[in-house]
DNA sequence: ATGGCTTACAACGTAAGA
């Protein structure tokens, strides 16, 4: 089994890298983050063409977020129980057994702004309703945009970044309340190389000098952990033509 | 990058992202 997360920065300019990538990857499932697209322009047909069925939650302009799979999708659910939110930010399905959630975590904007303390209810929302969550199904994967470098292993220049947006001390301790619920970082299940980023800004030549940051994650329940075999950031996309500013974040399973 | 970019919306510029 292999899942993957991808914030593709608006689904309408990127479908054909989209497309491309399951083509080229087939994985089982993968997850969208600022699809940008309401539901009615989803491209179920394109989709349904290389045999992947869809679950998905859209707005105009911001956010929306997507699960592709191959195979059918249960139990789908829209946004965190509890939480009054225009914005599209949560979908959640099970396929065959495993419960998958696609989330895109607020930006914040900036430490101290109303967005910065809308992240953090936010994140206190969705770590309550992960608690039942993981509570009600023993495999699951909780991934996508968490806005959050969760160490400073995590970013290019620590210093540089220091309790900026993102990698701020209250965000990192809302991320970990997350691994405390008992989920793990697939991609720190292994040895990694150093300096790996899933995101890198635009221009000024952020990806070719590697200024990243990890971002984007997949958070495993125990029993899925205990099955997963590698996970890695596939770097390929970010250095298409008119490229997400994120790349895609793979793990693999076994059986 | 202390954004030098990219997106959407619908101006001929703004808001937002991370």
């Amino acid at each position: 089994m292999k899942l993957a997360t991808w914030n593709v920065n608006s689904l309408g300019v990127r479908l054909p890298q989209v497309l491309a990538w399951l083509e080229a990857h087939r994985p089982d499932v993968l997850a969208l983050q600022e699809t940008k697209m309401v539901d009615e322009r989803f491209p179920v047909q394109a989709l349904a063409e290389l045999g992947y069925t869809a679950a998905y939650a859209g707005q105009k302009t911001y956010n929306g977020v997507a699960i592709l799979a191959r195979g059918p999708l249960e139990a789908v659910r829209v946004g965190i129980p509890g939480l009054e939110d225009e914005q599209r930010r949560v979908v959640a399905a099970t396929l065959g057994g495993v419960r998958v959630i696609c989330l895109y975590v607020p930006n914040g904007q900036a430490v101290g702004s109303e967005k910065y303390r809308y992240k953090l209810a936010w994140l206190d929302a969705a770590r309550a309703w992960l608690e039942a969550e993981l509570a009600a199904h023993e495999r699951l994967v909780v991934m996508g945009d968490f806005n959050v470098a969760p160490e400073d292993r995590d970013v290019h220049d620590p210093r540089r970044w220091a309790g900026q947006v993102l990698v701020s001390a209250p965000e990192r301790a809302a991320f970990r309340t997350l691994l405390d619920l008992g989920l793990r970082d697939a991609f720190r299940l292994f040895e990694q190389p150093g300096q790996v980023y899933s995101w890198w800004n635009y221009g000024a030549l952020a990806f070719r000098r590697n200024w990243g940051l990890r971002i984007d994650h997949l958070l495993v329940s125990p029993a899925l952990a205990a099955k997963c075999r590698a996970c890695w950031v596939d770097r390929a996309p970010r250095a298409h033509e008119r490229p997400s500013d994120h790349a895609p974040v793979v793990a693999e399973f076994g059986s």
